[in-house]
DNA sequence: GTTGAGCGTT
């Protein structure tokens, strides 16, 4: 199981090279992203990490605040999450 | 040669 971790606060040329060197260096990362602009192509300074559900509470607490490149960091559980019905939220094939 | 709170893409 995997969650995603919201990462703002970002500078302008951190990419997802940045955040995956960064959170790596305390968990696993499944994969990340960062948001850019669909319009011109560049960073909108924030991103996204997938890491374990387990490892996502340890990065929160330790990558939240963090100084990466020169500027502190914003590391939270992103949005968009299903409900937590604690339930399949996937159709059985 | 830019900007600064935020929750993305198929």
């Amino acid at each position: 199981m995997a969650k995603t971790l919201y990462v703002a606060n970002l500078q302008w040329s951190a990419t997802e090279d940045t955040l995956t060197a960064a959170f790596e260096e305390h968990a696993p990362v499944i994969s990340a992203r960062i948001v850019t602009e669909r319009e011109t192509g560049r960073s909108r300074g924030f991103g996204f990490v997938e890491v374990e559900d387990k490892d996502a509470n340890n990065l929160i607490a330790l990558m939240n605040g963090k100084d990466l490149g020169g500027r502190n960091i914003i590391v939270s559980e992103a949005r968009q999450k299903p409900a937590p019905d604690g339930r399949q939220a996937e159709k059985a094939s």
